[in-house]
DNA sequence: AAAAAAT
């Protein structure tokens, strides 16, 4: 951060206009990352198409957002610009944000063109004035198909996350971009330059492309602190459950492999009375929204997620990641990662592993260029208390079965009548050993998590 | 093999 610090311009200087400029005050935005000096005076310069290689998301909505705002012509009523994210949750952040850089525009209208909710709203919609829409890709085909929304005027195409568009979305991309006119201007983020971003930028872009390259060293990783520790399967959850009643009060997000895996994990936490949440692709759109509003709002304190959650989402005041199963690709965990750590703010990574995956992390220290430190791994015997605490915390936060009535109960008080809290206690932990069988307190788990 | 995205 204070490396850049020479080379930070107010917005003003990268040819911000007033109202813009007054809505990031009241968003108490003051001061362009390093990518936003770097873009947006090449946005605003309308002359060349733009690949910019970003591999976390510092700025990165604000470094197209404001300058295409800016670009909007309000007299053409026809959509002018066309922004594309390959999750809902990602499109719905980036309309959001482009809502509140602006306030102070009102004319302009924004479309958020995303799937899982009713379609007819939006072909409503589409129907009045529109300059921007920010879509995922299979609902805008939809509409295109249905004839609902014209782009044959656009001017600005923006590829958010392409790397992962050409990947897993390239049919709908494919269809879009035939469907856009070939005079309009790209921006195209990634975090990657695969052999497919290459062919796009070759096919789809025009000849005049700046490449614009954040620099990594302290915009990638700076802030996060790498870290691993090896389990056995058996004490995976354990060590995980003891990680998390450190992190009380903090926010953090734990990514699994499976939606089912999502499930399962999220199931235990809410056993042992986590405040958690389940996010992944087969929710309902519903569920998948109320979930990242909660997390959000900081009304959860912990999100259990696919990497439907890995690109693109900035929470803030999220302290820690964890892989409680390692990532497939260097790319997914530099993703992941990136979820912490944001805005200059520090962070950990943790990734959580098996013995026998303990070489695949050195893969990730030379292909990512970062250093993993050893987490120190608590001791059984803090792990066997941590149980216990767990296990104190959920009798705390039961609830009082309002069915029992008052006079059996005045009964049970009178059996206890003469014990004192200490006591009372012992007898309920020996009573709880004693019925479980166990010689010392283990979690709670659910035998299945919902499959999907 | 799994994840995302259309109903």
């Amino acid at each position: 951060m204070l490396k850049n610090y020479a080379m930070l311009k107010p917005f003003s200087d990268l040819g911000i206009n007033n109202p813009l400029q007054q809505s990031l005050k009241a968003l108490h935005i003051t001061e362009p990352t390093a990518i936003q000096v770097k873009t947006i005076p090449v946005v605003l310069n309308q002359k060349e198409d733009v690949v910019v290689l970003a591999k976390t998301g510092t700025g990165k909505t604000a470094a197209f957002g404001l300058p295409l705002l800016q670009l909007i012509d309000i007299e053409n009523n026809e959509v002018q610009t066309l922004i594309l994210a390959p999750t809902r949750e990602l499109g719905q952040q980036i309309y959001n944000n482009l809502v509140s850089f602006s306030t102070n525009t009102p004319e302009i209208t924004i479309a958020s063109i995303c799937g899982g909710t009713s379609i007819k709203p939006q072909i409503a919609g589409l129907k009045d004035a529109t300059h921007i829409v920010v879509a995922t890709p299979g609902r805008l085909v939809d509409l295109i198909k249905r004839d609902a929304i014209s782009l044959k005027n656009l001017k600005y195409l923006v590829l958010d996350e392409a790397d992962e568009m050409v990947s897993a979305l390239k049919e709908d991309l494919d269809l879009i971009i035939k469907d856009v006119p070939k005079t309009r201007r790209t921006l195209l983020f990634t975090a990657t330059m695969p052999g497919a971003i290459k062919q796009l930028v070759q096919n789809y872009m025009s000849k005049k492309v700046v490449q614009i390259e954040a620099d990594m060293e302290t915009v990638g990783h700076q802030g996060i602190d790498h870290q691993y520790v090896v389990v056995e399967p058996i004490e995976k959850l354990e060590v995980l459950l003891h990680f998390l009643n450190s992190k009380e009060g903090e926010h953090g997000i734990i990514f699994c492999k499976t939606k089912a895996a999502v499930n399962k994990l999220a199931k235990n936490l809410a056993i042992n009375k986590f405040s958690s949440g389940a996010l992944h692709g087969s929710l309902t759109q519903g569920i998948r929204d109320r979930i990242m509003g909660q997390f959000r709002e900081g009304f959860i304190d912990i999100l259990v997620a696919t990497d439907l959650a890995a690109r693109g989402i900035d929470v803030k005041d999220v302290s820690y990641v964890i892989n409680y199963h390692l990532p497939d690709t260097y790319d997914a965990y530099v993703h992941r990662s990136g979820r912490t750590a944001r805005a200059g703010a520090k962070g950990l990574s943790l990734t959580i592993l098996q013995q026998e995956e303990v070489v695949d992390i050195s893969d990730f220290e030379k292909e990512l260029g970062i250093t993993f430190k050893p987490f120190k791994k608590a001791d059984a015997q803090s792990i066997e208390e941590n149980n216990g605490l767990l296990w104190a915390k959920k009798i705390f936060k039961t609830k009082p079965n309002r069915e029992v009535s008052e006079d059996f109960k005045a009964k049970i008080k009178t059996i206890f009548h003469h014990l004192t809290k200490e006591e009372l206690v012992d007898k309920i932990l020996a009573n709880y050993l004693a019925q479980t069988g166990a010689e010392t307190l283990k979690p709670e788990i659910t035998k299945k998590g919902k499959r999907h």
